[in-house]
DNA sequence: ACCTAGCTATCGGTTTTTCCGATAGCGGCA
DNA sequence: TGCCGCTATCGGAAAAACCGATAGCTAGGT
């Protein structure tokens, strides 16, 4: 009747090796004790996390959402460790950021928060608004930075990047689909089926000029900004999607399934960072947020 | 070495109570368990939470600190149990929220990213922005809602709010000023004192017109816009301010302690809330939004 | 069809943590 | 000075956590 930290600590090793043996040896401690605190953890919630197989488990949906909780609760739990550890060099000032609609909601707020919570001295702007006017703002100084896709970026000899994560392209099918039989599909074999478009941070463009340059003329079925939409979209068999494995989830938010297939080729990847303008020093706020964007992985 | 949540919220209780056997009355445990916890939760920081008083305790500056991190751990917690509670039905839809500064690094990333999270499927954008601005796109319908001072509104007649907190103004010393002898100061006594305003959401006007009306004439001694300057410059001497009781805090980052005293006479009070334009019909995620936002309620 | 390897679940017993009640200590206050 | 309200500490009891051993399961190889 009230879960401890101790079992969201087993949880998330179990998740990551899918497997409890697995876990036990990460955390040098017996099998028998993650199994229980599992069982624990799953009886408090009332919710089963894993599905059992004699091979190792596999995390179900509502774990999936619970993991996610529970690796934002135990980065909570190690910045207040942190923030008593250190005998806090109080950085100050202005930090302007600027975001992309796309990396806003999926990680962003959670970094943003955090850096608030750590600098409290520092104020914080945050602007969200498409990448060609991020880079607009940055070249004209009224930003120290910005959080968005940089494998795009329309300035390179004015900007500077600092890459967070690379993600390549993969194709996201419903279950069951015919194409998910193979463990890779040729771009070509995309031409008949219809797509699920999203339209953020400049997504659609790249994947168009992608389909069209290996002659593959999908048809459109839905455009979108939500990526939620797409992955509800998908799993219901509305059409295919070619997207970032960055966002990509194994379930839609009603707990449908979603697979996820590489591309066969060289696709181009895409790369998400934090920019600014080439030359400008950078100031110790700025070195700050990189550093806690940084430590943030990114999360499925 | 690693606190656990059960010693989170016992520390809690008792910041709360000031007082260990408040505490574990309020907690329904014996006393001895609470001081155990507390002096284990000390020995694993490393760092003294509580000053001990014959009639209680008083919790020091990093105690203070570390309470924010506990409080907001324990939301997370509460927020992920929660979400493994509810049979979540999916609000989706598009929400667009606008925020004055004051409110935007002070409470509303928190609401944001928790608002996010319970609600993924939200395409939610976030606008940083003066509330004489905010209330002209609320009125063109370009936001949703706006979180924002909502005492001196210009447009009542078409915008509707719904207050979150209410807070008088206080005022702000350094330890061991003349003025702190008294429980409560008068206006008029400010005539003389050098004063640090703080240039955040208009709350420089109204303290100007308050002081203009009691024919008090202070020296402008400093004007920020960061709240954390105005308390440093007020603790080591630098002048003092008037500002809402819902910015106080008992130290400044560096750990110098500041008094507040009330302003004897009937002074204004600030009123924060979240504004939508009156007669839209709220959509169902704001409704959630200002659930969210009433939940979590605003910290010192 | 039958092993085997690799995994999880469960159980008894041990160690560690948590809790309680009792008691001692400490400083205000009548 | 003695009482009152608080915290700290201690021994012992209760509960939780852990371990090692064992049983059970199934995919994959033979």
């Amino acid at each position: 009747m009230a879960f401890t930290l101790r079992q969201l600590r087993y949880f998330l090793a179990t998740a990551e090796n899918r497997t409890v043996s697995g876990a036990a040896q990460a955390l040098a401690i017996s099998q028998s004790a993650v199994t229980e605190a599992i069982r624990e953890l799953e009886a408090d919630l009332g919710v089963p996390l894993f599905e059992r197989h004699p091979r190792g488990l596999e995390i179900t949906p509502r774990g999936h959402q619970f993991l996610r909780h529970a690796q934002q609760i135990l980065s909570s739990v190690s910045d207040a460790r942190q923030a008593m550890k250190v005998e806090a060099e109080h950085l100050s000032g202005r930090l302007n950021i600027g975001v992309t609609s796309l990396v806003a909601g999926y990680v962003i707020s959670d970094v943003l928060a955090r850096f608030r919570r750590a600098n409290p001295a520092v104020e914080v702007a945050a602007l969200e608004d498409s990448g060609e006017y991020l880079e607009h703002l940055l070249i004209g100084g009224e930003l120290d930075a910005a959080v968005m896709v940089t494998s795009n970026l329309r300035d390179r000899l004015a900007l500077q990047a600092e890459i967070l994560e690379v993600s390549p392209y993969q194709l996201w099918l419903p279950n069951g689909h015919p194409l998910a039989a193979q463990p890779s599909v040729a771009i070509s074999d995309l031409a008949q089926e219809p797509m699920i478009m999203l339209r953020l941070d400049e997504t659609e463009q790249p994947t168009r000029r992608l389909l069209d340059a290996f002659g593959a003329r999908p048809r459109i079925a839905f455009r979108t900004r939500s990526v939620e939409a797409v992955r509800s979209l998908v799993a219901t068999g509305a059409g295919i999607a070619l997207l970032p494995a960055l966002i990509y989830r194994r379930w839609s938010l009603e707990g449908d399934p979603i697979v996820s297939r590489d591309v066969s080729g060289s696709l181009p990847v895409v790369q998400v960072g934090v920019v600014w303008r080439k030359g400008a020093p950078l100031s110790p706020a700025v070195r700050e947020f990189i550093r806690t964007a940084q430590s943030q992985r990114f999360r499925r």
